[in-house]
DNA sequence: GCTGAAAAATGATAGAA
DNA sequence: TTCTATCATTTTTCAGC
C-alpha cells in the first residue's frame, strides 16, 4: 500500500495534470505525459493502488454557497489524552462549517478550519459547539482574509532511469 | 458569476457526491440526485458557470510521494501593508512544500500549510526562505500530527419549492 | 425536465518493438 | 516495460419533446 513509491518524470508530469483537474480524460492525461493512454491508465493504477493517489473532490466556493465567513478556531483540549481527543475530532468534523481539522504540536492542540454563514453562526459555533465541550479548556478564533491553494504537490526528488 | 445562488435539494445532492469523488460518471451522479441524466449536465453547467463549482483535483498522500512531515508555519510581516503582503504570498506559494498560505486577522498575518520531506527541509524551509526575507518580523513552526478533511461544503439553507 | 439516438471515451486485449 | 491497434461497453452529448 504504502511503498517508497519510485517516481519519475512521467509519473510526476500524471501527478501534476490530475491534481490541476481530476476529471481529465486519459487520452488527455497520456498526451500530458507524453505516454501512450494504454500505458497511463497502468501508470495511474500503480499510483493509486500505492497509496499516493487516494481520492479526488470538486472543489467549491464557499462564499458562492452561502458561507462567506472562514475562520481557524485555535482549540486547548484539558487533558490532551486519547480518551478525550478522539470524541473532539469527531464532533468537530460533526458541524456543517468544519472545512479540516489540524492536531498539532504547541501549546494549542487543534485547528479547525471552518466556514460561517455569518458572525452570528460563528459566535454560536463557538460558543454551542466548542467552549461549551466539557473537554474544551480555550478557543481562540481567528478570521481568514483571504487563503490561497498551493501548486500541485510534487515528489522531492525524481529517480532518473 | 457570483450569484446568491439559489440551490434547492438536487443541488445539494450533487454537491455532496461530487466533493466525495470528482470522477464520479453523470449517469451515477444523475441517479445519486434522483434526475435524468442531461438535466445532470444542465445543473453541473449551472453550479459551475454560478462560481459554486470552481474546479477539481485529485487528492495526494504527501507521505506517499516522499513529503512525510507537515507543518503549519504563523508568520508575521513588518510593516504589514499590501506592497509587502503580495509578495510574500508569491514567494510562498512559489516553495514546492507550500500547500496552502491563508490570510488572517490578529497577531499573526499569514498561516502556511507546508509539507516537507524532512525536518532537514523544514528547518532550511523557515529559515532560507521565510526568516531571511526582509518583511518577515516572525515565524513560529507548529508540526501537524494527524490532520482529517470535513465532510462535503454544504448550503446553509435549501431552497423548497 | 425527460427521452433516445449519435458520438466519444473508456477499459481490456493481443501482438510487436 | 511500453507502445500500437482494435473493439465491446459504457458514457456523454445534443437533438426534439
Amino acid at each position: 500500500m504504502t511503498a517508497p513509491a519510485q517516481l519519475d518524470s512521467v509519473d510526476l508530469a500524471i501527478l501534476r495534470a490530475l491534481q490541476n483537474d481530476a476529471r481529465i480524460t486519459n487520452r488527455d492525461l497520456a498526451a500530458a505525459a507524453g505516454i501512450a493512454p494504454s500505458t497511463c491508465l497502468d501508470r495511474v493504477a500503480r499510483l493509486r493502488s500505492c497509496g499516493v493517489i487516494t481520492g479526488s473532490a470538486t472543489k467549491i466556493d464557499p462564499a458562492a454557497l452561502g458561507r462567506p465567513l472562514q475562520a481557524m478556531l485555535f482549540v486547548r483540549v484539558q487533558p490532551h489524552r486519547r480518551e478525550l481527543v478522539d470524541p473532539f475530532v469527531q464532533h468537530a468534523l460533526a458541524q456543517p462549517e468544519t472545512r479540516a481539522v489540524f492536531h498539532l504540536t504547541g501549546p494549542d492542540d487543534f485547528l479547525v478550519h471552518v466556514a460561517a454563514t455569518s458572525a452570528a453562526d460563528l459566535q454560536r459555533l463557538v460558543l454551542d459547539e466548542f467552549t461549551a465541550r466539557q473537554e474544551v479548556a480555550l478557543v481562540h478564533t481567528t478570521l481568514i482574509f483571504q487563503q490561497w491553494d498551493g501548486g500541485p504537490l510534487l515528489p522531492p526528488r525524481v529517480s532518473r532511469p
